[in-house]
DNA sequence: GGAGCATATTTCGCCAGCGAATCTTTCGTC
DNA sequence: GACGAAAGATTCGCTGGCGAAATATGCTCC
């Protein structure tokens, strides 16, 4: 059983609605969930993070330089979260002060720059990892296995259809 | 049939993954997906307001304070938007300043601020709500209404999970 | 009925991200 | 082989949001 009884807070607002404005019910209830989800996740992982002394920024580019086998270009990086160019130079500044990655310029084309990760960078990564596993689960085992598999393909689905429009 | 054969840039990213992390990739998917289309969202949605001169915070306090019937107190719109009360007052500020909302003193309890919709911004609301709903709708019907219902009602479980530890 | 505590909002200083402009290196073309 | 266009990264000025402190008003209790 999918359904669900109780009202959330976004229920308590499509009702103070209905009937208001020629909008689609359904398509706002999913699109204002996701909203909400993402935030309040970001907001919970934000306060976790806290305990390593990082920020959840700052974790997020590691996690993809880690993903990329340890070292990638910064605009490699920056389409990969959606953020611009300018946006991860001062991500990556941050993250080079603190000793958690190293900016090393390409051999073959000098264009380049080549972000690696330091054996520092690559501990504490280790460390916000459970961290962070732990938040996200917390949330998502409201669900079953079963709905978490389908939820994941629903929400592909609406990937792929992004992606596509890109 | 829920599931797709394609991959997304999600599963790509997940798959160079695999066995390097102890971590939980259902979990892990569903969370990156939800981050990825509300950002994606917002990008399109910001881009499409452009064009009646409007941002996306802007929109979005319009269209609660409408919600909440034409008024409502700072506090109250902060906390329905997970946003802090300070980042709600540069809101108003701005709204404000177009003219699209004003600021009256409560006449019982005189430390509250009533935020009132002007002519002006409603009008201005009800020719973003258009704009908007079209970006929703063509991400969103990538589904049918049967997937549609069940994505909504997976991610309310979501919800109340999450309203529930706040 | 005045002192102190609670509540609602704003001000202030700070930070991450954006867009535009800049600088450097490379590629393509004549 | 030189010169203009393109690509990669950075710098600069600006904006929205946050947390903490400040301000203003209302409430309670002795």
């Amino acid at each position: 059983m999918i359904g669900c009884v109780e009202d959330d807070s976004v229920d308590r607002h499509l009702a103070r609605w209905r009937g208001k404005a020629p909008y689609d019910e359904r398509v706002e209830g999913v699109v204002t969930r996701m909203q909400f989800l993402v935030k309040h996740l970001k907001q919970f992982k934000e306060a976790a993070l806290a305990q390593v002394g990082m920020q959840d920024f700052e974790f997020e580019t590691l996690h993809r330089l880690v993903a990329a086998g340890g070292s990638a270009t910064p605009s490699k990086l920056a389409a990969e979260m959606l953020l611009s160019p300018a946006g991860m130079t001062g991500r990556l500044d941050t993250l080079e002060r603190s000793g958690l990655v190293r900016r090393v310029r390409g051999s073959d084309d000098r264009r380049r720059v080549d972000v690696e990760l330091t054996a520092k960078g690559r501990e504490l990564w280790t460390e916000a990892m459970a961290i962070r596993a732990r938040v996200e689960s917390e949330l998502v085992s409201a669900l079953d296995a079963d709905e978490q598999q389908t939820l994941d393909a629903l929400l592909k689905r609406l990937m792929i259809q992004a992606e596509s429009r890109r």
